[in-house]
DNA sequence: AGGATAGGCAAGTCGTACCTTGCATTTCAA
DNA sequence: TTGAAATGCAAGGTACGACTTGCCTATCCT
């Protein structure tokens, strides 16, 4: 893969951003616990832990180990290659 | 389907796109060859034509009919709800 | 009318993304 | 040092997306 389209195709991934950016320096467990509470998403521990990974990859998350833990960052520098390929009018989105 | 998160996660599709933005108002014969002369790529006519629906389905993409040939525009408007949902860093993309 | 052109529809195949399962590794705390 | 906590690694299963194949419909031209 190694992708950031294909990194963003998935809806629990989309949610793990989400959530970062609520609260930052996440480690895996909180953010399992929150994709339960806010999203309702109900992932285990190692789905969590894939997904993270290719968000990694992408470069839309950047991590930093603290001891047994490991903290997340959301960056959103990758999106814009999304954002410059592609024109985009302005004014509020619809949905 | 019907997310325009996965409708972008095909490089065909977003190589659809680039070719949409260069000459407005093309048939589906015309994206094939396009496709085929600007990036390689030797997509069947029938599996550029899903690629359209997909893309028309999440509003990337508007059509027309005119008599036995049908019209394809690119509308960025969808792409709005990406920039909004994420913090953007300002700057050039790095890639 | 008849052929040719442009596109649509539907069933089937194949690869792979997502998830699970099980175990291993590293760190902290008593 | 022993157990528990936080995470990593790897193999296997399953479902869905992308593509093909075959045939059908609609429109234009002579």
């Amino acid at each position: 893969m190694a992708d950031i389209y294909r990194a963003l195709a998935d809806p629990t991934r989309r949610a793990i951003l989400d959530e970062l950016i609520k609260r930052e320096g996440q480690t895996l467990f909180e953010v399992c616990g929150r994709l339960a509470m806010a999203h309702g998403i109900a992932s285990s521990r190692q789905a969590v832990s894939q997904h993270l990974a290719v968000l990694e990859e992408v470069g839309l998350v950047r991590t930093e180990r603290q001891g047994r833990t490991k903290l997340h960052w959301f960056d959103g520098s990758p999106l814009k290659s999304i954002v410059s390929r592609w024109p985009i009018p302005r004014g509020k989105s619809k949905s």
